[in-house]
DNA sequence: AGGATTCCCGCAAAAACCCGCAAAAATTGC
DNA sequence: GCAATTTTTGCGGGTTTTTGCGGGAATCCT
């Protein structure tokens, strides 16, 4: 008798040990190991949370909501981020005529459609450009320029191809055959350019050999060419040619499209906004 | 009749603790033992507790309260926690385990030599990495990481590739078909990969598909594998499948090489450093 | 576009907490 | 030793926190 009920004890002790592992975890526990997860991980999916600690998905995402609201992580749909993984930031403050700059991009970024493929290159206007992007639009752009991809990437609903090859550090865009082979690869709805210099009679052209042959590549690989650039450069040239007017759809300038300025340009046949 | 055997079974389960049951625990006994239980297992419930000492919760919560007040503890809703357990979890600010990826960072910035092709994964500790290595270096360093390429790109002699592709905006590395042809296409001196999860059966794994795929080449196309880990990753597995532990040719954490943790790696033949 | 997730909001039950109180226990003073 | 005093404890009740669930909206993926 006294034996039956020593093994009974045995048997509950035992269970108080094992159910011990599996009680409730306190919320600032569960959070602390959520919170592990995500900086150990970069993210974390509540549903995988949510069988590893034994409880129930609105309390995680209550959890979730709370880290996130005192900035710890990141919540996104189905989960959460590791708020350090995600802050890539790229200064461009001091850039030359950056407010003329800003008016050219949100022409540039109200000429763009759902569904679109861009073929886009660097430089600071493109850069504003990618910043004015609406956050809704639907697009696929891909570019070589580092910096313009990292703008791409902050809209979720646009889908970023980054052509590979060479890092050119000044320009920090990918630049050589390879990137070159790749733009020859596909054919793309519009292509935006940043441009140097434009003239009525040399057309586009430009000072880096490399970059050149890129841009080259992309404006044979659009249905359409859009070329970007402050009323400045208009009329200047520069040593390397990179395409004619002829080859121009569009030309966005800070201007207005009936300045005086631009209308060789609208005469030619470029539709100019 | 069950209720007898359970009060006998709640009689023996005190015993186990506290051997003069009979005898109410005096309060700084009892605090004692609260204590005790809260350094041992880094928190306590309250219900637990008010079983095992068989007082009311609310001395429980009084001597909880008491305790924290003292700054032994921390109280929290249903229990407490040690107060190691929150430096533990979250005294990191910033990057998780930032002090530690730089000691791994310039392990790994030590084994680079001039003149070395290197293949290299993203991840944070791949971009401590990058900034630990030493100005003067020379050598070729290829990505798909856009951070990590940020960070070669500062190095003024360091030539840097960019592996193209659609970019996951999550990872912030390019992935794809493409980006493992292009991989596919080298053949590196070294191939650096933050990894996620190592264990000596399992080998690397890891948990996002596209990525998998992509360190998978990396591996493939170089002449020895180098993996960088914080010690806390060791031993541990993800989902998808890398490669085995035989494939690997170094690894880097933030421990001593004679740790015991590291043994099984050095056995299996890894030069761990 | 539609099917499947995930999210959000309100609710209700359970658990934990707090407060005041009075009994029990311990301590102190004589 | 004993009574007064202080401390400690348990308890009842009302409040707050936490958690899971259901249903409908929002969002994602294909």
């Amino acid at each position: 008798m006294f034996a039956a009920i020593y093994f009974l004890f045995l048997r509950l002790h035992a269970g108080f040990r094992n159910q011990n592992k599996s009680l409730p975890m306190l919320k600032k526990e569960r959070q602390a190991y959520i919170l592990h997860q995500v900086n150990l991980h970069n993210k974390v999916l509540s549903s995988t949370l949510c069988a590893e600690i034994n409880v129930s998905e609105d309390t995680i995402r209550r959890d979730l909501q709370e880290l996130a609201e005192s900035g710890k992580v990141i919540k996104v749909h189905g989960g959460a981020l590791s708020p350090s993984f995600n802050e890539v930031y790229y200064l461009t403050n001091g850039v030359y005529s950056q407010d003329q700059k800003k008016v050219i991009a949100q022409k540039a970024a109200s000429i763009i459609r759902d569904g679109m493929f861009i073929l886009t290159s660097g430089g600071t206007t493109i850069i504003e450009m990618a910043r004015a992007l609406p956050r809704q639009l639907r697009a696929t752009f891909m570019s070589g320029s580092i910096p313009a991809v990292l703008e791409y990437m902050q809209h979720p609903n646009i889908d970023v191809i980054m052509v590979g090859d060479r890092v050119s550090k000044n320009s920090k865009i990918t630049i050589g055959a390879e990137a070159i082979a790749r733009i020859r690869e596909i054919k793309a709805d519009l292509c935006i350019l940043g441009i140097n210099a434009i003239d009525i009679r040399n057309g586009i052209t430009d000072n880096d050999w490399d970059v050149v042959q890129l841009k080259k590549a992309m404006v044979e690989s659009a249905k359409k060419v859009v070329c970007l650039t402050i009323a400045e450069k208009i009329n200047t040239i520069q040593p390397i040619h990179i395409c004619g007017v002829n080859q121009v759809d569009m030309l966005i300038t800070e201007r207005s499209p009936d300045d005086p300025l631009l209308k060789p340009y609208v005469d030619a046949g470029i539709e100019v906004i």
